[in-house]
DNA sequence: CTTGATTGTTCTCCAAAAGTTCTCTATGCT
DNA sequence: AGCATAGAGAACTTTTGGAGAACAATCAAG
């Protein structure tokens, strides 16, 4: 069980290794955490090597390891910042680490793998899972997965026009919007995020 | 047998560990409970101990974890099947949940908040995040992280020209193509995945 | 191979925060 | 009256978090 510090120089080690490819010096986590003292840094080192979280090289410089074996927290990733065209990684204060669960989780979800490009323009791919949460109404311009007729099943911007009728758009200029009776239409769940891997 | 306030401390408890991966303070347990006094809590939370719905590492912060039998299984979602536009959604055949940290998750892995849109005809927009699995090598085509003169980090296919340059393309088509000697080019990681989220 | 700056280790001291244990009070029920 | 439930809050102990000094080991530059 780690203590609220003790999790943060672990994340702070732990995005170092992983972006630097070496250990960070023990001013360079106080810094990071902080705090002045490198002693104090050394304390939550020392608890974290007690505990089996990394490995201490004893008396050499950078001599922090990951223990990768044990991966206490099994569902996150460090969160490292922002990465634009032309800057450096400029890091993000105040997140270090970002849950994936969190990301998506929640009631009434499930997953969706998209065929077709008719969302292309919307930056969702062919072969790109959506995350849908299960509901029966939508906001204009949410994306939803509609039900056509009892029948087909789509994935489209939604907008209600307000006179009986919804259009359904896709994201995709070869594709034209059409326009549906709202009886027809059965909304089955909005899309909350998407995912892609790629490997 | 629970009384009323204490079936409220453990909801309060159980909700609390579920969303921030930790105990809860006296205090908070306290102030979720809408009372003043911290020992107040105390006795309840030692009354959920005796009865084994939670466990205590004596005097420890944040020292409450729920017993083994009542952490709930997460991380999954139900994957409901295919969908593609004009037809019924399909099911996958022997895969009906997916696990949102199997997805993403490995070693060396950290995520970046894209910034800007030169990824754009890739499926990558502003504000996705790209999980990025650290390496120092990438294959032609692949997307990666790349320190230009240690000093400017972007996001790039790659491609090795085999004349001691490398090539790095943006997906955006108002962007052109940079051709670099290799030397000047430090690859960071490649991406391996990319999500988004709607809220 | 020596040297000196840098880095890791160990230590004491301190303050604030949090857990533990009490006593006192109140209310409703049998 | 006796008991169970519920709350306030004081007093105390332990844990947690931090500063900084002193010393030892390392590492790079010459």
């Amino acid at each position: 069980m780690l203590s609220q510090r003790e999790q943060d120089a672990y994340n702070f080690i732990r995005n170092y290794i992983i972006s630097h490819n070496r250990g960070p010096l023990l001013t360079e986590i106080a810094k990071g955490m902080g705090i002045q003292s490198k002693g104090v840094a050394h304390r939550y080192v020392q608890s974290l090597a007690d505990q089996g979280l990394i490995v201490l090289l004893q008396g050499r410089h950078r001599g922090i390891q990951l223990a990768d074996d044990k991966i206490p927290e099994r569902d996150t990733l460090p969160l490292l910042g922002r990465i634009a065209a032309g800057y450096p990684i400029e890091a993000i204060p105040g997140e270090d680490t970002i849950n994936l669960s969190e990301f998506f989780m929640g009631p009434d979800r499930f997953v969706l793998k998209v065929q077709g490009d008719s969302m292309i323009d919307a930056g969702i791919l062919n072969n790109d899972m959506v995350i849908v949460k299960s509901c029966q109404t939508a906001s204009d311009d949410e994306i939803v997965v509609a039900l056509i007729d009892n029948n087909e099943a789509t994935l489209k911007y939604y907008q209600n026009n307000g006179d009986g009728s919804v259009t359904l758009t896709p994201a995709n200029a070869a594709l034209a919007p059409m326009r549906y009776s709202s009886s027809r239409v059965r909304i089955q769940g909005i899309v909350v995020g998407q995912m892609r891997s790629y490997q």
